[in-house]
DNA sequence: CCTCTAAATTCCACTATGCGGAATTTTGTT
DNA sequence: AACAAAATTCCGCATAGTGGAATTTAGAGG
């Protein structure tokens, strides 16, 4: 994503474009035409109508009925369902999460950074719980999410460099607002070992949540385990007293089964 | 697939040469050097090399140490669960099929086509009991799989010719052969709502399953619901009578859930 | 520490590939 | 039928991507 890098000589322009066709696409549309892919890229028309139709031919897209607007299509399913395989944690943490949200009646998130935001990659709903308010594919801010500034907390110096350098501009993530988040969530995490941010700082009043990162050895980057709910079911005192630990717990757990050192979650401070 | 496809002037051949360096992954891969991914993919090396940097520098690979060898990223990880969010019935299913599993003690399978194989795409094992033999990531032949049968049987006239010209030359799917297949299945979905292949027909002799196709909305090609296990524990006469219409029980349900007619199940005829 | 080998990367001249604004066609809406 | 909106196609140009060969890098084994 750095600039320098879109114009390295070894970066293939077509294949980055490509890509990002696909990652236009959210759960909650119902389809998306050639001219919306464009607007949210921001690519010319006729270079995504060319982009569609190698997506469409070789099946990662789909018109479901001729001339409807694309979807997701099979292989990208096939695709996704690889990658989760390969990435062994994610199919690991998947009870132990449910467990989790179920216990404590949060919803519970597995995100990973996509640019400058937080991706949510993966969700578990408490069972026989109405908590319908974040979806896969939903983007939170880096700053004012405790996910984003747990991400931040945990990052190397050099990741956290890149990373403030990426989000250049975005939503009032300055360097020194960057840093001092950063120091807070270190700080969390070592005496605590889950981040809950400031509810002054937080991008939404109606979001209360904990986060823990994750150092998977098959990934580069840390990712985050969150649990959440609205203020009136989760109380800062409960995020410290009761779901904090218990998430902390959980991660803790997975890297019991995953068979790596537990103090990954804290590196190079 | 269709060699005219590939000289399409709309065709965008890079697009599709960095699709099919993820595609080359394998979830039983301890990670992926340039020379593999050549290998498998057919593609030069330096060709390669530039694609792989982009991919990484995109996420979609990682090198989880510098010069390890690439594995799946972060961004593929988000894009798969993306696709997963979006095709609904993914999700919906995955409740309804490990509650098959349990109970048929059978392993439990969703597979997609891709290209002329039976890709599989999730599997559900039952719990406490050992059957470790088919992953995510597996590719089944078309012919002589229940899979392959089923997804023949339930594929347009349009459908499966374009099937089978794909499948040119592969593992003995001729097109009389295929024929003969195509309405042994659809007989079958017709008659009993389940394929079981002659096990004279069987690529694997080690292999019982039992298959049922689903139409999803979402979807512009059917989908295969499966139901497997090793010959001792899964009798031709069980899958006939209890595993087979448990099955297809199972896929009504979810057609229900999805609020779809039931007999999409069976098309042109 | 110094080979040696296999793998990865870079080089470079060529050309097919992808580009994108404009024109055209298709779709479905009133 | 007429219109508007979206999708696709056209086409000459610039260059992005190509791939064989040369170079560099990284481990392995002495």
């Amino acid at each position: 994503m750095p600039d320098q890098i879109k114009t390295d000589r070894r970066f293939a322009t077509t294949l980055g474009r490509g890509l990002s066709v696909l990652r236009a696409f959210r759960p909650s549309d119902d389809g998306l035409g050639n001219a919306e892919i464009s607007a949210r890229t921001g690519l010319p028309k006729s270079t995504v109508s060319r982009l569609t139709f190698t997506l469409q031919s070789l099946g990662y897209l789909n018109h479901a009925r001729r001339h409807d607007k694309y979807r997701p299509g099979p292989a990208l399913l096939a695709l996704g369902n690889m990658a989760s395989a390969s990435i062994s944690f994610v199919e690991l943490s998947a009870p132990l999460m449910q467990r989790l949200a179920d216990e404590t009646r949060t919803l519970s998130l597995l995100l990973v950074r996509d640019h400058s935001k937080m991706l949510i990659v993966k969700t578990w709903r408490p069972r026989n719980v109405a908590s319908l308010w974040l979806e896969v594919g939903h983007r939170l801010p880096f700053y004012g999410s405790s996910s984003g500034h747990a991400l931040l907390g945990s990052l190397s110096a050099e990741g956290f460099d890149q990373t403030v350098e990426d989000a250049d501009g975005d939503r009032g993530l300055t360097a020194e607002r960057g840093q001092k988040v950063r120091r807070d969530a270190q700080n969390q995490l070592v005496t605590q070992g889950f981040v809950v941010s400031d509810p002054e700082d937080y991008f939404s009043p109606n979001i209360h949540a904990v986060a823990v990162p994750f150092h998977s050895r098959d990934l580069c980057e840390p990712v985050i385990f969150t649990c959440g709910a609205m203020p009136d079911g989760l109380s800062l005192k409960r995020m410290h007293a009761d779901v904090g630990p218990k998430l902390c717990a959980t991660v803790q757990e997975l890297e019991r089964l995953m068979g790596q050192g537990p103090s990954s979650a804290v590196r190079e401070l």
